[in-house]
Formats: structure tokens, C-alpha cells, sequence
RNA sequence: GGAGUUGGUUGAGCAGUCGCUAUAUUUAUGAUUUAUAAGAAUAUAGAGGAAAGUCCGGGCUUCAUAGGGCAAGGUGCCAGAUAAUCUCUGGGAAGCGUGAGCUUAUGGAUAGUGCCACAGAAAAUAUACCGCCUACGGGUAAGGGUGAAAAGGUGUGGUAAGAGCGCACCGCAUUAAUGGUAACAUUAAUGGCAGGGUAAACCCCACCUGAAGCAAGACCAAAUAGUUAAACAUUGAUGUUGUCCGCAUCGUUUAUGGGUAGGUCGCAUGAGGUGACUGGUGACAGUCAUCCCAGAUGAAUGACUGUUCUUGACAGAACCCGGCUUAUAGACUAACUCCACCU
RNA sequence: GCGCUCGUAGCUCAUCCGGAUAGAGCAUCAGCCUUCUAAGCUGAGGGUAGCAGGUUCGAGUCCUGCCGAGCGCG
């Protein structure tokens, strides 16, 4: 499973058309968002403010893990554009933990 | 063996699978061809000692002048190192520590101005309060208490009482000699005490500072639309910080309205790293050999599994370097000091 | 990448160019008043002045370094 730059949100527009009506799923450390985009590709985006999380290592480390699992997971979710929020938690919880979530919101997101 | 001081090095390792970015090579596809675009495979490389804070300094780039005066700001013992510094090294002075060592915005209070609460007679001005002495004109600063600070200190002689009034030692100032590049130190002579503190209060003296910053700046491509009104117009406006002079340009500014903000370069060979030798007390410099070591742009280093140990701190490049400051689990190592014991 | 401002009681602010007990309003607590509450009156508590150093006899105030918050320019 490859994950190239056709399968990132670029710029401003793509997040908005995400922002504007979109599927939500969320819990304690994250929320996400999801639209059709027509495509056959999923996309992801990443929000991880700087106010949520302060230190660039962390919000690094949770970047990654969110890239990571999208890759894994990336053809159960075809044909959707998702945007991944951190919240304030995320950087006090174990990776194992946070690969569980994101999990569980690709599942539901799926349905 | 214990306690400590000052430096230096390092900043978990190994294997497997799947991924990310760059570079090189190869390959197939589309296209009239080239350039190019997007894709695949292989190989190689891929965050730090602080990448951080942005506190200093420099490179680089642009601004037609980097010219002058006045402002404004900075630095402040001496000598050296450096591209440069509010950095570093060596030395002097003062303070702290038994010591190794550590700390210091460390010029000037005899250029001038200001401030010094309360207490105290008095805060720098002496016809000085209590006092002491007296020939009742006055003399005096020993003693008293206040305070952070009160006109050299201690002793002794001396006196009406006292006093650098005299002397000895200590401190201070001036002059000279010697040592040192210098800061300064030592010695000698002279003076009889020069007249409190504060310059991280204003200031004086010496030295330094043109401004802006890679969103600098250069190039390519695309798109476009100006109109109306008002103000000023060489005694004006603008031009890279304040102001005046000087210099450059000729329209400028405000309101209203329309349009564009895509890409490439800058951008990774550098005051570079490593090793050896030489010079220097040292910071550092020189010579030779050798190596090429991140370059993203919604922004690359990760995940999972196994395994070992000491169970892993602080923390993520964004034009580049040299410092400083701050954060930091530990591990290793060198030199030195003090204490106790043994030989 | 530059430049600037602020941090004082639970909250909002004073404290002159350094001088000693850091002050005011609201809030809190206690008492009075009222049948009870509110309002009113009286009193009390609450501060290492963001943190750490330095200058000074003396620092909330001056200087330096950190920490946090905010603003402006491109």
C-alpha cells in the first residue's frame, strides 16, 4: 500500500469542501471528518494545532501514526476525503491507543 | 574509601516486513518530434547537542549616496584571538571558599546637576545639640546617642579642655625610581588628610552603529480596466527608521470599483568535517592527507514484530554560519583539591 | 523574519522620577437590621508584586536572563 501525494487535501478549497458537510466520528482524542469526493481515491487531511499540542515532536509522532493507519486502511475507504483534528488529549495517549481509535473511526466511518 | 572542582565524549543497540523525501541509473506509457509530465524498479543518503529562545555578531541580497551636523542607541580594567561580537583566551584588581576553584555592566564622584525616607544636633552646609574648658570675649570636636553612611584608625606624648598639634604603625594622596606592551604592582621620599554615598540617576570621557530582511531578491508564464471626485503641486510629494542640510525622481495621496497573487531559481562545497604535524601559556593559526554529510514546501525519518540491556531525558532542520542563554534520563573519561586510613 | 506592550488579592485596576504598614471597588466570611431574603450599616480575612539573579543602605519601581499572555508590520 503505497500513500502519494495525490492522496493528501493541498490546499485551502479541498479542506473546505470537506468542512462545509461532512460525516463526523469522534471520541476523547480525535475527531474526523469525511465527504464523497468522487474519486476513486481516499484523501487525507491533517489539523493538529499547535494550541492543542504544543510540542512539534508530538504532533509529529501523531501525524505519522494518522498517515500510517489511513496507508493500511486506505481501501475500505476509497472514494472519500477525510480530515483528521487532533484534540488535546492526543498527545498524552500511548500509540497502541491511538492506532485503536483511528480503527474504530475508519470502521464507522465506512458504514 | 568518602566529599568536591573544572573540562571533554556520548545521547539505546541488532534483525525482519511494510511505507515517506531527495539524488543517480534503468524501464515502459501518452504525445507528430524535442523539451517535459506523471508512473514503476534498483542503489545510495536522510534532524540536534541543543535543531529551541531569537539575546548578540557575521556572510548573502536589495535599497541611486553607505555624505555631513544634531539627536538616538550600545559598549566600558588591560592585552590578545576572530570574518565579527554584549563572544572567547591570558593577565590585573575586588569579593567568596580550608582548598582545587568560582563570581564581578570592574572608566570617571577633584567637570556639573539631582537624590539620600525614618532617626539624628548635623546627611555635606558648620557661629554644631548634650557635653568638656574658660580670663565669660570665646575655644573645642575627646565622650554621648542616631543611622546604610557622620571630616582618616589604633597607641602614645601633649593641652585650660581638646585637636595630625607632634611621633610610631596601618590606611590615603602626590612625586620619583624599578618591573611590566598595558591594566597594575613593589620600593622610597613628601604631605598632614585632600573633605560621605549614589553614574544598572541625569551625565562626562573613550570607542562603535546607514537601513531592511530569503515573504530579501532574480527570472518565467498567465490575467487585467480603469473611471469619477477631492487635496497638494517645485516654498510640493515621494524616496528605508528621528530631524536639518545635501542627493535622486516627477506627479503624488485619499475615497470608490475591477483583476491577479501559479511556477522555477535563491537552496545546500561551507569562515565545512575528520586525522596527523608545526607555532603559541591559551583562545587560535598554519601545512599536509582524506571525506562530501538532510534539503521539505499543508512541509519527509515512521509503524508493527522479535530480541538484548542500564527500560531510553530534553526535544524536530526551513537561507547559512560563529557564539550566548535555557531544557536534559543517564553512561564513559581526563586533570586537580580536601578529609580519613594503610604501606 | 522583524518590532512592541503587559504580568500586583478570587475578579477589575491604583501605588508620582526607589523610602519601608502595597491601596480602592466588586466578590468571600462574621455581626447588626428583617418573620426570612435582598438592599443597607459595621468589621475581618485574603499578596514572598510571574520566576531567578544583580545594582543600592533600601527594589513592586532600575538592570539582566528565563516563563506566560497579547498586539502590530511584511
Amino acid at each position: 500500500m503505497r500513500f502519494t501525494r495525490k492522496q493528501r487535501l493541498l490546499n485551502s478549497q479541498e479542506y473546505k469542501y470537506v468542512f462545509e458537510d461532512a460525516l463526523k466520528s469522534s471520541d476523547s482524542c480525535l475527531t474526523v471528518l469525511a465527504r464523497k469526493n468522487g474519486l476513486d481515491l481516499a484523501r487525507l487531511g491533517l489539523v493538529i494545532s499547535k494550541k492543542r499540542i504544543r510540542n512539534s515532536v508530538d504532533r509529529n509522532r501523531v501525524k505519522r501514526l494518522v498517515r500510517e493507519s489511513f496507508r493500511n486502511n486506505q481501501q475500505c475507504l476509497a472514494g472519500l476525503d477525510i480530515v483528521v483534528l487532533a484534540k488535546y488529549r492526543a498527545n498524552k495517549v500511548d500509540n497502541s491507543v491511538l492506532l485503536q481509535s483511528l480503527a474504530k473511526h475508519w470502521l464507522s466511518l465506512k458504514l
